[in-house]
DNA sequence: TGCACATAATAAGCATAGCTACTATATTGA
DNA sequence: TCAATATAGTAGCTATGCTTATTATGTGCA
């Protein structure tokens, strides 16, 4: 059981990353784009490796991501004046007006995603994903999904 | 609430992922391979269309699975008698070894992800994500997840 | 028969995501 | 001071996974 269990949580994972692409293309943006959009909006001029360790994704997975983005016009790289290794990320107004468009999208695939589940089993889905989460973290980190 | 739970669900699922990963890279297949080959073992001859829908992924994507997992010596394709259109995929003696050694450690890395569940909570994970991927699937099919 | 349509598989191109390796810059410690 | 180490970011390679388009083959209908 245990194995349906682990490839049902893929499973569903993939069919709602796969529907946010469908609804978020028609925006011009993509799923993981718009979680880095919408993370920039809350910590504007985070430096790559902040972000990366936010987003659980590795630097160069970022980099890549912030080039598009920036090719995109809708993230800038600004040089950080205490340390030259390091770019501070910036939204443009353009990268504002994107998650502003996206965000009533995703609240609306999610709550589709959940029908049919009452709040109290949302509360208790909320709470065993974030078991599933400290098991498979090696650092357990805050949530940062806003 | 609704956006950290859709958010959630990509978190944990992206853990469990890399973690299957890690583990399955020592015996030197990854995880959607994994799942190609499980499956085959159980439908062996199956078609290339059959089995990308089996496993929900465009049938272009399983092809390159294919592609690579014909290069490992993991699987064969046989063509099919009666449609010349058709492969018919067949395991290889080294493609079973492969699911052999790798279904324990994916029983033991469901079983870590999960660790604090009880029985209950767990069937009752399963129901809530099984509603999940029922409202995100446009048409309902079976799970095929042995 | 033969043409229209459907189906199986592949091709090209893009985005995400990881790994190892590398460069440039900071920091630490002898 | 200067060598060793750590850190920020990038480059090349590989693998998934999607979209649209193309090729080859089957099927159905007039």
């Amino acid at each position: 059981m245990s194995d349906d269990l682990g490839f049902l949580l893929g499973d569903a994972a993939r069919l709602l990353r796969r529907s946010f692409d469908e609804r978020a293309r028609a925006v011009g943006v993509t799923r993981p784009q718009w979680r880095v959009l919408a993370l920039l909006k809350r910590f504007d001029g985070s430096a790559q490796v902040t972000m990366a360790d936010m987003l659980d994704v590795e630097p160069i997975t970022l980099g890549r991501m912030v080039d598009r983005l920036q090719d995109a016009g809708l993230v800038e790289r600004r040089a950080d004046p205490n340390d030259r290794r390091t770019w501070r990320l910036h939204l443009t107004a353009e990268g504002e007006q994107k998650i502003e468009a996206l965000r009533p999208t995703a609240l609306a695939l999610f709550d589709d995603a959940l029908a049919g589940l009452d709040a109290t089993q949302r509360t208790e889905l909320e709470a065993m994903l974030n078991i599933i989460r400290a098991n498979l973290t090696r650092k357990p980190h805050e949530v940062l999904n806003g």
